[in-house]
DNA sequence: GTACGTTTCAAACGGATGTTTTAGCAATGG
DNA sequence: CCATTGCTAAAACATCCGTTTGAAACGTAC
């Protein structure tokens, strides 16, 4: 509006990312929410132009296509986080003399849920947007942003990889990648508010603060990754009320 | 607390579900994989058609619409599903004494477990088809399914709540309510091959055999939902590891 | 002022989408 | 026999999609 150009850059925390001009920004904004909200196929350029305030056309100028569009708005909010996590990761491996005794379990699972509790937390970075998006990303198949992710953040999976085994020592590396699927799978749909309880009704559950998620979902994490090694041994036996006879029926 | 009508509303298997012709049941087929595959959005009735072999205007014919086809197609796998969980409970239940004693934790998770399991193991059913649509509704928005689901399924998640606040007494009914959020959760998820290692590049964890998902994700929901009452107390405090002084950036 | 690179805008393009229409076929029942 | 019914086939329908175009507006440097 008024102001001509209040700002060229817009990422504060990484100078060498793609500086947006201010209709670009109007463009990822909307687009975000939309995005999230729903879907990237159910969202069409003409909907996230009306709601920007800017020309069709100004999609294809400043990204190239719709899915360009789609990795911009993902990458801005990823960029910034996954720099979060790495130093998170690297604050708590300096802050464990050596690097030879094991991590406290708690510890790295933390180093994963204030990341994702920053951004949910922060209106100027979308807020919960970013976490729902990601869960869309988790579940449906993006094979262009799967390829950049993987060449350039597959570090972080590496790193975490290392952490959570370092904190669960005597885990076979397998058990440890099955633990970690599991403790972000949850973790991130828990962020993104993705409740299986919503879908058949109210819920006491949804819509909450992201304190409040936090504090439900870091013991259950933590006890679900410190949990006995259950590989072959001892948990899934039949314990007391196990199934008695036959199915039910068929 | 009357757990008076053990099986009231969930529809029966079997008898009363409309049966589908031939035409019917192949434009269901293909579009179950295709809907689970691609979402429902980025799937066209032409793309359906075509891999069914049938005819384009079939699909209006036999169904009323596209919405209408994507909710028949979810229902065909979830109302047997339905079934078979209420039956799960309603043995469990039988099988302890008098209704009063506490449920194993493993007992009822193994309730939500089983019929999934068995679900993703048979391909005649779709196989893990129908698990990985699930996640999908659970992610996206189906307003139209959403309001069928409460109507028609929403005994389901009361019976499970029930189940689960018999064998963790001692929490509140909101502090059920999140666990079975999270273990739902990260169940759901966990069959249908939703991992964020997978996003990052190849994983040991993905493709592997139903079996293999139970034996890691059953210990796993164990721990998680047996924590100990985290509500105020004692989990989220500092830890011997905790974040040391301020953050490492702005 | 003129030229130039950058950005906006309205309009149109070619194609794909969900849905409807119309005709046709096969079988049933009287 | 004809009429009716259940279903299929091909084509058309209206609409929406992502993308492109060409011209206009902008600020800036010479």
């Amino acid at each position: 509006m008024g102001q001509s150009k209040p700002s060229s850059r817009v990422g504060r925390a990484g100078s060498c990312e793609p500086k947006y001009s201010e209709t670009a920004i109007r463009i990822l904004d909307a687009a975000e929410g939309l995005f999230a909200e729903l879907g990237m196929e159910a969202t069409s350029l003409r909907l996230i132009t009306q709601q920007a305030g800017v020309n069709l056309a100004a999609v294809n100028y400043h990204f190239r296509s719709k899915d360009a569009l789609f990795e911009a708005v993902f990458l801005r909010r990823f960029g910034p986080w996954a720099t979060e996590c790495i130093g998170e990761l690297d604050a708590l491996e300096k802050r464990v003399a050596g690097g030879k005794e094991p991590l406290a379990v708690e510890a790295v699972v933390m180093s994963y849920v204030r990341p994702a509790l920053a951004l949910s937390k922060d209106p100027a970075c979308g807020g919960a947007m970013f976490v729902r998006l990601f869960s869309r990303v988790l579940v449906e198949n993006h094979r262009q942003l799967r390829e950049t992710l993987s060449r350039q953040y597959g570090e972080l999976v590496t790193r975490y990889t290392q952490a959570l085994g370092r904190a669960l020592p005597g885990l076979s590396e397998e058990e440890v990648e099955w633990r970690m699927h599991l403790g972000f799978s949850v973790m991130f749909h828990a962020f993104a508010g993705n409740d299986i309880l919503k879908v058949f009704g109210p819920s006491l559950v949804s819509a909450r603060h992201p304190d409040l998620i936090v504090k439900h979902i870091v013991p259950f994490m933590v006890a679900g990754l410190t949990s006995p090694p259950g590989g072959t041994g001892g948990c899934a036996r039949a314990g007391p009320q196990a199934r008695a006879g036959g199915a039910h029926r068929g």
